[in-house]
DNA sequence: CCCCTGACTAGAA
DNA sequence: TTTCTAGCCAGGG
């Protein structure tokens, strides 16, 4: 596969996340057609995430990015994401939240 | 071709 | 619930 086509892939799918959204890097690597490439997500993110909406990609278990905590904190509120200490409230839990 | 790094994950302790 | 560990993918040296 071409050179930057993993990027392109990614950026396509983060271009289409509207505000208020939010999507894990598993979630991501498997929209752009590269499961499994979590990791891989997050380390494009880390370097090429400029100009990309990266405040509303967190983990599976809706933390944060290191070093970003409090900005993307801020915008994620800003556009009306529910989090709870710091961490996106992540959907389709069975847990009883007590 | 080998080795290492990282804004990840699921599962075991 | 929190920490550790072993896989995984894409890049770069």
């Amino acid at each position: 596969m071409a050179p930057q086509e993993f990027e392109d892939d990614v950026r396509r799918v983060l271009e289409r996340l509207t505000s208020g959204t939010v999507m894990t890097y598993g979630e991501v690597a498997l929209e752009a057609g590269h499961p499994g490439a979590a990791r891989a997500v997050g380390t494009f993110l880390a370097r090429g995430g400029t100009g990309l909406p990266w405040w509303r990609v967190v983990t599976s278990t809706g933390r944060l990015a290191p070093g970003h905590e409090r900005e993307q904190a801020q915008r994620l509120r800003s556009e009306g994401v529910r989090m709870n200490n710091g961490r996106v409230v992540m959907r389709a839990r069975s847990k009883d939240p007590k």
